[in-house]
RNA sequence: GCCGGUGUGGCGGAAUUGGUAGACGCGCUGGACUCAAAAUCCAGUUCUGGCAACAGAGUGUGGGUUCGAUUCCCUCCACCGGCACCA
């Protein structure tokens, strides 16, 4: 054993036996239980990041943690290899997308190998492989067939300038990022997947997934987005056609009082035919992007296209809107407009000046109605008496219950809609009816009438999968003039995407060389052109899941998927939550629908770690431009009470401005290094911290100081295991406990070790890893109490003359056994360490093999306990009482305990509440 | 705009889920060792007042429920993630 630790012989001889074992390749072995763990592949950007490094370091505490508890643990790595900063970095270096990202791959592999992550390396693809997409491509097909792909237009954002469709990222302020042309939104053909076909089963089994936390699946809930509601038809006045909308508040349809239609809409390119002004309303609805946040933060606009419908209950004529928030692609892209009971409605009437009705009222005022009511013509009924067409409200003497209504529809026109459920008024023969009532009235009235009927509707939209970019996997789609689109034959499979390519600009070199397109139709024989569009990315991330269980099958996975699926642990950014994770649950179902797998889920348990966040430090330069510095290059200044005062560049001892503490990035040039922290401390200081500084679910802020102590930890630990190995003899595993033996100093330091073991046993089942580590500490700072040699044990303990020797053996056990505890439970999060102190000291194999320690109950046990007092609430004392004391006698030593005998002042207590264990509150 | 989340000392965070707020670590202060520095070790460290004993306040804001609230409910504020072509 070295005198001092030294990370670099440690991690590279565990390394290299972990190799040389193989000691993470797994198959498929009936005798154990198996445990899937999977990590959210790596996009290979360059090098690794500290985003990497967290969700990898947890999910390999997770793997080794559940490998040294007996299961069969397989923890696979892949990398995303599709994307498109692969084009942008091909176009700036001009290189290859295909080198750069091979190149990248292989530091990154390397990087993530100086972890020490026990990963099966065998089961290693990337997804740019012709060998992986080739059974994407398959897939693709085999639905194709089956009718769950189809074609249609939807909108992209298009740069009129480099003559291209933009990604929205690319989009910034509504301009192109690379040419600063303002962006427009247009309509081409493009693939689509069916995931709304799957919607209610998608949405259903979101309720089976009790290990995934609730807000993921709250956020899929509504994203998913089901609704219950009425399709209903509005005849167009004057003429053939119609406009059918959807509704979820049909009790408000007496309220509507115009129809609002999308840019697109046919009838709003009618009305635009001969009004220049209606044409230029919709040509500047083309300007901007697609996405929705920029679409529902938008200024709401609208103008009348002259149109009129008829309403399908009163016959009332109303008018027909075009407005920049309604949306072609969702719905019919015609919705109906109640300002009265609905804020975007009330917004757009009162910029408009449209008309505001209202028809539906809150209990209170449905309560004060009636009440006028039974004051009225008792002939007449109480709602439509109060507030019908012919309103004899002269005739009613309660003016306090009119006031309210009339309040009530006051503010609705002034202040804003009023959007609860409540009871219909001004709605003729539905007066009084509430949600429910007037729903079914409705739905009946119009099915029977053929004009309307009950709908489940969902927000979420099928899967375009279509890009207009290179860098991706062909979609195996060929164009005949004779036979339209022809899905690729799966025997002329994998369409092949060139790799030895240049790029002229921004254009995607497959639909730049006219060459490669070029090809016959497998149908008729004849001349015809391939797809040039490749697939969205998460095409590929929606199924390497499964692929890692069948390294080397023919097909796209084989029977081995079944012995590992589906995945236990997967662990990932919790900005997946809703995309990925949809179209990954949605894919897994496509595979369990063509055989291949049994089960509903891809995933039984999901962790979403939280992001890496660093402090910002700038020089703003003559310009006002903002010039960011790393935080390694800063040093920061404090007072005497440790609160920052300042922070200095280190190259020049100048001040820096400190900005806020945010997300690594390139941009904030907060991002720090892992390779350099890991040469600095070694990889199992930077595991230890990143496990340390926060529960895995939040924000990690990144502190070297921090990283700092997590040294200082493991060197701690590494010298208190030299001193002990050299005090102890090789004998000291034979001894065993025995409580009469010992000092009271040593069953204290054994029953802090087991408080602590069973500590870190509760927060690993629960994953807070940050709290296994601390407990890892106090175990540490426990036997350092005890001293780490045998020679500790002084005669002034006053034990008679062979008892110290006794007692010292107890001592020695007690350490022993307390390191075999550390080591163990350390062994996830800083493996390289525990691997050589557990060899160092002599345990005996493998500590993966070591097994998992249990808390010995007898350990924990203790005599007495302190209680705290509370006189009304407030804590006054504390008392030390048998763990077996009677409540009498707890009150007692309570009430004659002098610090909560002031505060009770001789008052006779009202009440006495004795929580065991806990806490005794005195109410007076 | 909509959906989801977070907010606790100077800082990261803990509090086994309604029962002693601040575990563990960082930072800071003082001390030991050293010619000195680093490293290491020891002690202290929520805030305010007080020499101290002690007293009061305190978990984003304001309110509520309870003997008791960081924890449950309502209101508001700030920040973070997602919004269908970044991955």
């Amino acid at each position: 054993m070295q005198e001092t630790y030294d990370f670099v012989a440690v991690e590279t001889a565990a390394q290299k036996f972990w190799n040389e074992t193989r000691a993470f390749e797994v198959t498929e072995d009936a005798s154990k239980p198996k445990f899937f763990c999977m990590s959210m592949l790596p996009y290979p950007s360059g090098a690794l990041h500290m985003g990497h490094v967290r969700n990898y370091t947890i999910g390999d505490v997770i793997t080794r943690f559940q490998r040294m508890n007996g299961k069969n643990v397989l923890q696979p790595m892949a990398w995303d290899a599709f994307g498109l900063p692969a084009e942008n970095a091909a176009i700036k270096n001009n290189t290859a997308p295909a080198k750069w990202t091979y190149a990248n791959i292989e530091h990154m592999r390397a990087q993530l190998k100086t972890m020490g992550y026990a990963i099966d390396w065998s089961r290693e693809f990337a997804t740019c492989r012709p060998e992986y997409y080739v059974h994407e491509q398959r897939m693709f097909v085999r639905l194709f067939k089956k009718g769950m792909v189809y074609r249609k237009n939807s909108v992209v954002n298009f740069d009129p300038v480099d003559q291209t469709v933009l990604a929205n990222e690319q989009v910034v302020d509504g301009r192109g990022w690379r040419s600063g042309a303002i962006v427009e939104k247009r309509e081409i053909p493009q693939w689509f997947l069916k995931i709304t076909a799957y919607a209610q089963e998608l949405l259903d089994g979101l309720d089976k997934l009790p290990g995934w936390p609730d807000s993921v699946k709250t956020m899929q809930r509504n994203w998913i987005g089901r609704s219950e509601g009425l399709e209903i038809r509005f005849d167009l006045d004057g003429q053939d056609g119609a406009l059918t909308v959807f509704t979820t508040r049909p009790d408000t349809l007496m309220g509507a009082t115009f129809l609002s239609i999308a840019a697109e809409h046919p009838l709003a390119q009618k009305a635009a035919q001969n009004n220049p002004q209606i044409q230029k309303f919709i040509d500047e609805c083309r300007h901007g992007g697609t996405a929705e946040a920029d679409i529902e933060t938008q200024e709401k606009k609208g103008i009348d296209t002259g149109f009129k419908v008829v309403h399908p209950v009163t016959g009332e004529k109303l008018p027909v809107w075009i407005a920049n928030f309604v949306l072609m692609g969702y719905g019919t892209g015609a919705v109906m407009a109640v300002p009265g009971h609905d804020e975007r409605d009330w917004e757009f009437a009162t910029k408009y000046d449209l008309f505001i009705k209202m028809v539906i009222v809150s209990d209170a005022v449905r309560d004060a109605i009636r009440e006028l009511g039974r004051e009225a013509d008792e002939n007449q009924d109480p709602m439509s008496a109060a507030l019908g067409v012919s309103r004899p409200l002269d005739v009613v003497e309660a003016p306090g219950a009119l006031d309210l209504v009339q309040d009530f529809e006051r503010g609705i026109i002034e202040d804003g809609a009023y959007t609860e459920y409540g009871w219909l008024v001004n709605s003729g023969d539905y007066d009084g009816l509430d949600y429910e009532g007037a729903f079914n009235a409705l739905a009946e009235r119009f099915e029977r009438e053929g004009r309307g009927a009950r709908r489940v509707n969902f927000r979420l939209r099928d899967w375009g999968v279509s890009r207009q970019r290179y860098w991706g996997c062909p979609i195996p789609i060929v164009y005949c003039a004779k036979c339209d689109a022809v899905p690729v034959p799966e025997d002329q499979l994998p369409v092949r995407l060139p790799e030895d390519v240049q790029f002229m600009g921004v254009q995607s070199p497959i639909k730049a060389d006219p060459e490669w397109r070029k090809t016959t139709c497998p149908n008729c024989g004849g001349p015809a052109e391939r797809e040039t569009d490749t697939f969205d990315t998460f095409m590929e991330s929606s199924w390497y899941y499964a692929r890692y269980t069948s390294p080397g099958a023919a097909d796209m996975i084989d029977a081995r998927a079944n012995y590992w699926l589906p995945v236990d642990q997967y662990i990932g950014g919790i900005e997946h939550a809703i995309l990925h994770l949809l179209y990954f649950r949605f894919y897994h179902k496509l595979l369990r629908d063509e055989g291949m797998v049994h089960s509903d889920e891809p995933v039984t348990n999901l962790l979403c770690q939280g992001m890496v966040i660093a402090d910002t430090f700038y020089r703003e330069s003559g310009d006002g431009n903002r010039e960011w510095i790393n935080p390694t290059e800063v040093e920061i200044m404090r007072d005497e009470k440790a609160r920052i005062t300042g922070a200095v560049l280190k190259a020049d001892g100048l001040p820096v401005e400190i900005g806020a503490v945010e997300k690594m990035s390139k941009s904030k040039n907060n991002g720090v290094d892992p390779q350099t922290m890991v040469d600095k401390y070694g990889a199992d200081t930077v595991r230890l911290f990143s496990m340390f500084a926060s529960p895995p679910e939040m924000s990690l802020e990144w502190s070297e100081n921090g990283v700092a102590g997590m040294a200082r930890f493991l060197r701690r630990l590494w010298a208190y295991c030299r001193d002990a190995k050299s005090a102890s003899s090789s004998k000291v595993s034979e001894i065993t406990w025995n409580a009469d033996d010992a000092d009271q100093e040593t069953r204290t330091c054994r029953r802090q070790v087991h408080e602590c073991l069973s500590q870190a046993n509760y927060d690993y089942e629960r994953k807070q890893f940050n709290t296994v580590v601390s407990a890892t500490m106090k175990l540490l700072n426990a036997l350092e109490v005890l001293g780490p040699s045998g020679a500790m044990v002084p005669a002034e303990i006053g034990l008679s003359a062979d008892k110290p020797r006794l007692a010292n053996l107890q001592r020695a056990f007690v350490r022993f056994e307390g390191l075999s505890i550390l080591f163990r439970l350390l062994a996830p999060i800083t493996p390289h360490i525990a691997h050589a102190l557990w060899n160092d000291l002599g345990y005996g194999g493998n500590i993966l093999d070591g097994g998992w320690p249990k808390s010995d109950p007898e350990a924990l046990k203790k005599a007495t306990v302190t209680l705290a007092v509370q006189v009304n609430g407030k804590l006054r004392g504390t008392i030390e009482v048998a763990v077996d004391a009677p409540r009498e006698q707890i009150e007692q030593t309570a009430l004659g305990n002098v610090d909560v005998a002031k505060y009770v002042a001789g008052a006779t207590p009202k009440k006495v509440i004795i929580v065991p264990g806990k806490i005794v509150n005195i109410v007076v």
